[in-house]
RNA sequence: GGGCGCUUAGCUCAGCUGGCUAGAGCACCGGCCUUACAAGCCGGGGGUCAUAGGUUCAAGUCCUAUAGCGCCCACCA
């Protein structure tokens, strides 16, 4: 027999339970003939380092629904896996290389560094996975995935070649955001903005041969100078003075809308604007006219002419009323190029680098921040600078470098989201196959709850629906396209081949190109203007000297490297960039279940199978679609948008029907915790002090609704083992360092710095989990005490005692609250419910009134059985939450009393971790029951209450009389024995006919008087029962008032006034009783 | 600049469609080593629900404005 230890040790009870569910796979989904299935794609951690808080949120709360749904029974598959993150681990392997070995990822070339991130991620994977572990996850690790596996870049490679095939992939040129540090270029989401001070410079650019009467030089600003070099056009607006009066009317209205704060400064604007009248718009309507003239001015340093443009992107009410146009790193000046392409040229200065190309004349070479001192300091010598201001600006970093990102003009890969002429095809050769105007309206069409895909599902968020569907809503109607090519060596390769041809040359290599099949090599041709031929358009084009480019997608990769010579015969040669991540993420709940064929998906040796075998379904089709995406807010547009454009353009169906949003964890300061900022926890550090049961019980305590969750945190200093608080305390040589205040010495958080100590994180939050988890124990280890190993005897209900049919009635009650608060995704409020069962009902309460009971010889049996049945729902209820310390406590629990239930024995299990979820049971609960059995507590509260007052000794009993009519009467006294036990008396009296003992203290409750006989003290009394009246007072005082409001009695819902009536009546009783009692005592 | 959200006890948070004396945990105060648990038990104090208006018989809850805080998106020659 398995005795339970008496002290609650997390740490020696965790790991051998994690062992046992791995023993027995209990974690394990297989496809059969169940039709309730519940299905979980975890979202994907990177692999670029530890897990923290966030992840451990998004990990329990998966954890906790799937455990639930699975002891339901239900076939409950949750999918894990990890990320390769591609901009994020490459850059994190590059500086390590750079760091130690002081070499660039070009010193040692593609496949050397490819080679040493797969090493990277080989150990990243593995301790996260030992993390995810530790902290109880039930995930399917036989079917653990990576995004960069067979199966998923299979997937990767089968999607982009349709879209490609559907023109929905595209290459074009873009200004995109681009890292000179990492050299690639990097998406809007991977850019932050910082507040800097920064400089404004005026430039003079000379007109030329400027006529009498006309300005010497237009005046055009900039906080980027060096872009200058790149400048092919000075706009001013086509028609100055009215576009003035125009911004002026609208500020005027803006005014009058204005809060009396605000309105100081905008009326200052206006005062300046006025002032432009006479200041500007007499020359900017002169500038407007010479640019009509097709005149010039001379770009300084580069002794460029360059035209005066008309463009209504010049604003006539800011800075010179001028604006230098610089299309190739600017993107509002590249949209002011797209609209006069014949007239201006589009320049690009920079290298991949950083550094000023060719383009740059005698800057060439240098940082582009180098060049800007020395080109200031030379326009400054030639007097072309008018003036500097000091101002804050805004500059963009990259995420994942943290260095300034640079507007660059590069070709690259996109994902077409708009719409497109005569829709799109989604689902195409499936039975779920649809149309749709563009992707990322198919996406949007698909949270509308009218829209239903071919399975009759859609997409419903929670807790908020509105809310966050109004996020993902508004960021994909923007559809803007997705650019999808990244400059880096580590990710999924673009599967394209690529090579420029003339015209005369197009044939010979159509030619070519046209004996593949298409469904194995598909090749679009992309010529001048964005036009796009096919290949049988291609081959009608004339053969001059036209420049096109031919791009052809090799679809399987296993007959890549065959082709691939082929084509580079041909002149063409793969593409060298790779795809954004989130290109393989999007179709993680389906390439993770064998998509396009899970008949023959390439899955790791060891896998469970995704093919169908023996009658049972394939995977996919048996787990597609998914049931609920668990994440946190900032992943709606970026990741579960994606899904559900991927799932709904292969498969034409929703990837999963629910996403739960969950809170975001901030520290102590409010601010979001994550890797990047430093102040990420890792959840380890909580385990070792606190345990897992205890984290999850937290976490799931802290889940409720919306509010995002603020984690005040410390550091244990290594050095002085004191708690320092992280909100306050000084950063060290980096983020993720702090000083220690007690010893000035620096430490670090995130255990990753090999040169200092690093310091664990608590909270003192986590203690009351582990409080929790500790009462768990010591009820279980009581309860085992007293159990025995018995027979089974069906009970019946007359056969139970008050408490007994009470505490299986509350039991009932508390299923079906945590039923309903888990099915509406609130983990609080269901863990409060179990909770407060578990602790004020089941150990305050039944566990000391069973006390005597369960020795008796005789009818013991009866108070063992019923103990050990809602111990054992106890256990099960809360499994999904704490897994560990119910699966050990279980474990003892199927030993002494393997035999469990009320009028018959429940379901066995050997796992409460497999075992059925507890049901409902109607029959059991009793209203009547509960209210006399609350009487009875409130009766009790009152007496512990006097006692209090009086200070009595609890091994001193004492002696109750209550005087009390009807029901009330008769209830009580047949709870003597509760009322005598709970509240430690010596003998209890009840009846209509009592009377009060010479000196007893009294409470008045309703229409009861509780007497507690041989504590009084007369004054003590006297204040206590004036200060019960004056509260009651106060109330009747209210309630007379509200009835005495004509307008209450006539307009409020009857039985709401009806009920205030009453209340009135029964407080009234309950004065003049209470006046009684202190009347008689004043006398004394 | 556009959009969204938050502000309830010292702290962290509940409070559904408006309706009994606004709740919990932690912290605090008083009393208990009652043979499961001092990581516990019993009892208690503490809130003009950010501010100002409004709607209503009735407002923490609905509306408007103000202040503070936060998030997302866009943009700043």
């Amino acid at each position: 027999m398995k005795e339970m230890p008496s002290k609650y040790d997390p740490k020696a009870i965790e790991s051998p339970i994690y062992d046992t569910w791995m023993e027995k796979k209990a974690y394990a989904a297989h496809p059969d003939d169940r039709d309730d299935r519940y299905v979980i794609m975890m979202p994907l951690p990177n692999v670029t380092g530890a897990l923290h808080m966030g992840h451990a949120m998004d990990n329990v709360m998966q954890d906790m629904l799937i455990r639930w749904h699975r002891m339901m029974q239900d076939n409950a598959l949750w999918m894990p896996g990890s990320d390769h993150a591609g901009i994020a681990t490459q850059a994190v392997v590059e500086k390590r290389l750079f760091e130690l070995e002081g070499k660039t990822r070009h010193d040692i070339g593609r496949e050397a560094l490819v080679e040493r991130i797969w090493e990277w991620k080989d150990q990243y994977e593995k301790r996260i996975i030992s993390q995810q572990q530790s902290m109880g996850c039930s995930c399917d690790w036989d079917r653990h995935r990576f995004t960069m596996d067979d199966v998923c870049a299979r997937a990767v490679r089968e999607t982009f070649y349709r879209l490609f095939r559907d023109a929905l992939i595209f290459r074009g040129y873009r200004l995109v955001n681009w890292d000179c540090k990492l050299q690639t270029s990097v998406s809007d989401d991977e850019v932050y903005h910082e507040t800097t001070d920064g400089h404004f410079w005026h430039l003079r650019y000379p007109i030329v041969d400027p006529q009498p009467g006309e300005p010497k030089y237009v005046i055009v600003a900039t906080t980027r100078p060096e872009t200058m070099l790149g400048d092919t056009a000075v706009a001013c607006h086509p028609n100055p003075a009215a576009e003035l009066e125009r911004q002026i009317e609208k500020l005027r209205e803006k005014i009058d809308a204005a809060s009396f704060k605000e309105k100081p400064a905008l009326e200052a604007e206006l005062e300046r604007y006025e002032a432009r009248r006479e200041s500007h718009i007499p020359q900017l309507t002169q500038l407007a006219a010479m640019a009509k003239d097709g005149r010039k001015v001379l770009l300084p340093l580069q002794n460029r002419e360059i035209p005066l443009i008309l463009d209504e992107w010049a604003k006539p009410e800011l800075g010179s009323g001028c604006v230098k146009i610089t299309p190739g790193h600017d993107a509002n000046d590249y949209d002011v190029w797209t609209r006069h392409q014949d007239e201006i040229d589009i320049i690009n200065i920079l290298n991949p680098d950083g550094t000023l190309n060719e383009n740059a004349g005698a800057y060439q070479g240098q940082d582009r921040f180098d060049a800007r001192k020395q080109l200031v300091a030379d326009l400054d010598s030639q007097n072309l600078l008018e003036r500097i201001d000091d101002r804050e600006i805004e500059i963009g970093y990259s995420d994942r470098s943290k260095t300034p990102v640079e507007p660059y003009l590069s070709k690259q890969w996109f994902v077409r989201m708009g719409d497109v002429d005569g829709g799109i095809i989604l689902g195409r050769n499936t039975d779920k196959e649809f149309k749709a105007p563009g992707l990322a309206q198919a996406a949007m069409d698909a949270v509308d709850e009218n829209w239903k895909s071919a399975t009759g599902r859609n997409l419903t968020f929670y807790p908020d629906p509105v809310r966050y569907k109004n996020t993902y809503y508004n960021w994909l109607a923007e559809k803007r396209d997705w650019c999808i090519s990244r400059q880096l060596w580590w990710g999924h390769r673009i599967p394209i081949w690529h090579g420029v041809v003339s015209g005369k040359q197009l044939p010979a290599v159509l030619e070519k190109l046209s004996a593949y099949d298409p469904e194995n090599v598909w090749v679009w041709v992309d010529g001048p203007q964005d036009s796009k031929y096919s290949l049988e358009a291609a081959r009608e084009l004339p053969q001059d000297e036209t420049l096109y480019e031919v791009q052809a997608c090799i679809r399987h990769k296993t007959e890549e490297e065959q082709i691939d010579a082929e084509l580079s015969a041909l002149g063409l040669i793969q593409d060298p960039d790779v795809l954004d991540t989130w290109f393989s993420s999007a179709l993680w709940p389906q390439s993770t279940l064998g998509w396009p064929n899970p008949e023959d998906a390439p899955i790791r040796e060891g896998q469970s199978p995704t093919a169908s075998a023996d009658g049972r379904p394939d995977t996919l089709s048996y787990y597609y679609p998914g049931s609920c995406l668990v994440t946190g807010r900032d992943i709606i547009t970026l990741w579960v948008a994606r899904m559900m454009i991927a799932g709904l353009y292969n498969l034409g169906d929703v990837p999963f029907t629910d996403v739960f949003i969950h809170a975001t964890i901030l520290d102590g300061k409010g601010e979001r915790m994550s890797k990047s900022k430093g102040n990420g926890i890792d959840p380890v550090d909580i385990i070792d002090l606190y345990g897992t049961d205890a984290l999850r019980y937290v976490l799931c305590d802290m889940q409720t609704g919306t509010q995002d969750i603020r984690l005040p945190v410390q550091a244990i200093s290594p050095f002085t083992g004191n708690p320092v608080d992280l909100a306050t305390a000084k950063h060290g040589r980096s983020i993720f360092t702090y000083i220690c205040p007690e010893s000035g010495k620096e430490f670090d958080v995130l255990g990753t710095m090999d040169d200092i100590p690093s310091a664990k994180i608590i909270s003192d939050r986590f203690e009351i989990g582990k409080n929790f988890c500790n009462k768990l124990w010591n009820a279980a280890r009581f309860a085992m005490m007293n159990l025995q190993t018995q027979d089974f005897k069906p009970l019946s209900k007359d056969m139970l005692t008050v408490e007994d049919r009470w505490i299986l009635s509350r039991l009932s009650r508390t299923v079906a609250n945590v039923n309903e608060q888990l099915a509406a995704y609130n983990p609080s409020a269901a863990i409060n419910h179990a909770r407060d069962f578990f602790w004020s009902e089941l150990c305050d309460w039944y566990l000391e009134l069973i006390k005597p009971r369960m020795k008796d010889p005789e009818s013991g049996f009866i108070a063992r059985q019923v103990l050990a049945t809602v111990l054992d729902q106890v256990l099960r209820l809360f499994h999904p939450f704490i897994p560990f310390i119910t699966e050990t406590i279980w474990e003892s629990l199927n030993d002494i009393a393997p035999e469990r239930g009320v009028s018959e024995p429940l379901p066995a299990a050997e796992l409460v971790m497999l075992a059925t979820w507890p049901s409902v049971n109607p029959e059991w609960e009793d209203d009547q029951l509960e209210a006399e059995f609350a009487l009875m507590q409130d009766v009790v509260r009152r007496i512990r209450n006097i006692r209090n007052k009086y200070t009595v000794p609890l091994n001193k009993e004492v002696d109750a009389i209550i005087k009390a009519g009807g029901d009330d009467a008769q209830s009580l006294e047949n709870m003597t024995y509760h009322i005598k036990r709970s509240a430690k008396l010596a003998t209890f009296q009840v009846g209509p006919d009592a009377v009060k003992p010479d000196l007893a203290a009294v409470d008045v409750f309703g229409e009861l008087e509780i007497y507690v006989d041989g504590v009084l003290d007369v004054e003590k009394e006297l204040v206590r029962l004036n200060n019960s009246k004056e509260n009651l007072l106060k109330r009747i005082g209210g309630a007379e008032k509200k009835l005495g409001n004509e307008n209450f009695v006539k307009r409020a819902p009857e039985h709401v006034v009806e009920e205030e009536r009453k209340r009135l009546e029964e407080l009234k009783a309950e004065l003049a009783l209470l006046e009684d009692n202190i009347a008689q005592l004043s006398g004394k």
